[in-house]
DNA sequence: GCATGATGGTAGCATTTGACACCATCTCCG
DNA sequence: CGGAGATGGTGTCAAATGCTACCATCATGC
């Protein structure tokens, strides 16, 4: 019973090592520092400036800033001061939102899909570039995993 | 060639969506979330002491912080803050290290190791509990793709 | 229309995290 | 031996992140 098998299927000890929510969060860090010390520090970008220019461009009517908080789940506290950084910047602008005083659409000015039609190329290259030693099946595979477990924590574990 | 073909293996268009550095981030940031939320409060422990205590308890002959840092990749300082901490609570103890003053082996006082054997089985039962509804196949081959990305990503990219 | 509570967004504060400089000790080499 | 540089660890400061309180506007009920 509490022998040290180690065909059982399921580790009955604890090692660190093999602990999921730890190993997630050990690749996490390490792809999102190789990430962080690329392109984004190249285009003087912090990640949740670079996700609002990302999410904005690809919503081509506009979108508030609690609709950024709900597809990413970044506070929106988070939302607010990257909106700001960009707005001041003069990437992004605040399209009045009609029916409501206190939101505004958001979308890219002409330098903002400039930046955005610069940096996303070098993103997915970067991206290949880490994950060019997968085939796509697997990467399939992983991504769809990731998306369950989403699912399975937003359900309510 | 700059088509929009949608068959083409590769995805020519960035989506935040499908952006596999985002997506890790999210569903790392969900759990760790999900993690922080429970045992580890419940104790008071910090993630990073968290994990000073499982790799301290793993390591029968003791281990110093540079050790530490390199196995987890955490940060110097952030090992020695949490090794502060918990010295001063009476988790852990420095034994002197024989042949160079400047460093310690962290062993697990008999208060560590009781708080060690009450926290382990809750983090198991934790992960269990997230992971509940995947099979033991593909959990292996999600740790083992996590595993393959670090080592792509440490290799060099 | 005008209180009352809800919601979009911002400001200020506390906490966490990492970068950098520093001290003590160690190692290497003349 | 005794400098010169490397390494283990800590203190200090700046940047990042999230919580709480708050302001303006909206929706609802009287």
């Amino acid at each position: 019973m509490a022998s040290s098998d180690a065909s059982s299927s399921e580790p009955a000890q604890l090692r660190l090592d093999d602990f999921l929510p730890y190993r997630l969060s050990f690749t996490s860090n390490l792809v999102s520092d190789t990430v962080a010390g690329t392109y984004i520090a190249l285009f003087d970008l912090r990640i949740p400036e670079w996700r609002l220019i990302a999410v904005v461009a690809e919503e081509e009517g506009g979108i508030t800033q609690q609709g950024i908080g709900a597809r990413t789940r970044m506070d929106k506290v988070t939302v607010s001061r990257a909106a700001i950084a960009l707005v001041e910047r003069g990437l992004m602008a605040r399209m009045p939102h009609k029916g409501d005083k206190r939101s505004h659409h958001l979308v890219l000015t002409e330098a903002g899909r400039e930046l955005y039609a610069a940096v996303a190329p070098k993103a997915l290259e970067l991206e290949r570039r880490i994950f060019a030693r997968f085939d796509p099946e697997e990467l399939a595979a992983f991504t769809r995993m990731l998306r369950r477990i989403d699912a399975a924590i937003l359900d309510g574990v």
